[in-house]
DNA sequence: TTTGACAGTTCTATTTTAGAACTATAGCCT
DNA sequence: AGGCTATAGTTCTAAAATAGAACTGTCAAA
């Protein structure tokens, strides 16, 4: 499979994939929610090669995900914040921080709990239907080829 | 980093990412959600390497999200079906999928709908608090450290 | 007896990642 | 001025993961 172009496969999960589908951008991402911006942050509380790291924010830029913000004139330096195309991830985390408490726990307990500031208590996200409200299960869901979608891919 | 141990992190998102954090993984899954359940089947619509489609499928079970079944005696053959554990990682792909079609869209719509067999509508999947059922954002949660998080880890 | 379907395994070449060292700018201390 | 520290990277080599293709084994049908 050709990686570089599968953002542009007609698949909005390839597409998410694309840009979020690796342990280290999905790590970092998990430190931007904790308010973690600058460079040697990030470094020092994932244990990421600065290599790597260095690559991961450039992309995560490129994808609009992160901006770069100079917060020094000099010498020059910058952190990393994310934008509302980022913002909108916290769903997906969100999802896998609460498939992790549930089904990868230890007798030790949750490492993190969330409370909802509007509502005052801790919570589990909840994934819902836009239109009924209901909680939602893979098995109540039907897929139909979309506009995007031409009959033949498949 | 150690990735052989990430499942072991005082953090649900590692965890998670430990087990569904790699691009083919993300891909196989979709193809579960899609029905898909066989070996070749899966191999031929992801054109994965059937080296690491072997792989992948191997430790998806050995987590627990798939279960190898037999449907052949003579010859044995086997096929890959979500276990609970497995339907529970639905919201994970939905918030992919609703991400991707949100932000990754092209001109010409997008490639899936989703319709909902409760209500009947074509719906978009929405993240609520478990509490006080309003949808949720990044910025009004608030991180404590649970029991599973000695203060020391940080 | 040959062909084809299915579910893998094995092999080599290429690409990615890990780990450590190095570069560059500038403030602060003596 | 000279040396130390902080920050944000870049560069290098070794190790690990992935791609791509070929091969194995079982059985049914022709």
């Amino acid at each position: 499979m050709k990686w570089d172009t599968l953002d542009e496969e007609p698949c909005s999960l390839s597409r998410t994939v694309a840009v979020v589908g690796d342990r280290w951008t999905l790590l970092i991402l998990r430190e931007c929610f904790l308010r973690v911006r600058r460079f040697e942050a990030f470094q020092s509380s994932l244990q990421i090669t600065r290599h790597l790291l260095s690559e991961r924010l450039k992309k995560l830029v490129r994808f609009g995900i992160l901006r770069r913000v100079p917060y020094s004139e000099a010498p020059k330096r910058y952190e990393y914040i994310l934008t509302q195309k980022g913002l909108d991830l916290y769903p997906i985390i969100m999802a896998m921080v609460h498939w992790g408490d549930t089904h990868m726990g230890d007798e030790r307990g949750r490492p993190l709990l969330h409370e909802h500031r509007n509502c005052g208590k801790l919570f589990d996200p909840v994934m819902v239907c836009s239109e009924c409200g209901e909680v939602l299960h893979a098995k109540q869901v039907h897929v139909h080829a979309g506009p995007g979608r031409e009959e033949a891919v498949g």
